[in-house]
DNA sequence: TCCCAGGCCTTGC
DNA sequence: GCAAGGCATGGG
């Protein structure tokens, strides 16, 4: 068992801002997450202002993964200070997701989650990923007797026909997966390669995939890739920009983590709505 | 019934 | 190069 303890940190604000669909509430304020074949289970203690999050793992685990997983050695603090003091709505937006972190996620599954994600609302995407995981990926045990289910390998979805993935409610995108799928397995994207490219190289590069655009390569380089200045622009970011930033937003003031005031945006717009 | 959800692809100009 | 239309499915 491990605790952190930093109020920047909110496992319950990084599950609800909706950037890792493999996690979800099994009790009270408690957590389970499954991310590279492990699982976790976590905890969130609130004491007033201060957030304590008790991780049920061994201190090695947490130390070798999930510490540099959940960007625990950046500290947060630097970004919401520097934010514009005279925008306030960006000011109430960073201080509503203030424990939100962008998580180091795996690039594969990234990808076929945010194909999943376009014209689809985060219950839904949850629900699909969930069943290609039970039916595609591998059952495994937890140390607690938690059955759970990894993400599918490429090579299983690449092998799977376009009319059998539709049985896990993917619709039009069930062929975006398959060909994706098939065009990694045969290294025509080389995702090892994209691993090392900067935000401009490996956006152009994940653009080559069938079902991947501009706004889900933005997606995969934040939440995969790490690279905080891409700025996924959706339909909850495109209703905020139109709306309190008509003259423009100032991307120029949040060089190189745009994508974390991006998160903080989408998470306060989309709690506002009421979460769909 | 219509509209929308973390858009993208294809077509037609 | 760019604006329209189509696309699966479920919930409000």
């Amino acid at each position: 068992m491990v605790t952190i303890n930093n109020n920047n940190f909110s496992i319950a604000q990084i599950w609800d801002s909706g950037q890792c669909f493999r996690m979800k509430p099994i009790g009270e304020n408690t957590y389970e997450l499954i991310a590279s074949g492990r699982y976790l289970k976590m905890k969130e203690i609130r004491q007033e202002a201060k957030i304590e999050t008790i991780c049920f793992c061994t201190e090695d685990e947490f130390e070798t993964f999930w510490k540099h997983y959940f960007d625990l050695e950046n500290d947060y603090r630097k970004y919401i200070e520097g934010i514009d003091k005279n925008d306030k709505y960006l000011l109430e937006a960073a201080a509503y997701g203030s424990g939100i972190h962008i998580l180091r996620q795996d690039l594969w599954e990234m990808i076929i989650s945010f194909i999943i994600s376009q014209q689809n609302n985060i219950r839904r995407i949850r629900n699909i990923i969930q069943l290609l995981s039970e039916r595609y990926g591998k059952k495994c045990i937890a140390e607690d007797n938690t059955v759970y289910y990894t993400f599918p390998e490429p090579e299983v979805l690449s092998e799977v026909s376009e009319e059998e993935l539709r049985n896990c409610n993917l619709g039009y995108r069930s062929k975006y997966i398959v060909k994706t799928a098939k065009s990694i397995v045969e290294k025509e994207v080389d995702l090892e390669k994209i691993g090392k490219m900067n935000y401009i190289e490996a956006r152009k590069e994940l653009m080559k995939l069938y079902g991947v655009g501009g706004k889900v390569a933005d997606c995969i380089c934040l939440f995969a890739l790490h690279h905080l200045e891409a700025f996924p622009i959706d339909t909850h970011i495109k209703q905020v920009l139109d709306t309190n930033y008509k003259q423009g937003f100032p991307f120029e003031k949040y060089k190189g983590y745009e994508g974390v005031i991006q998160q903080y945006i989408f998470y306060f717009h989309y709690s506002s709505m009421g979460k769909k």
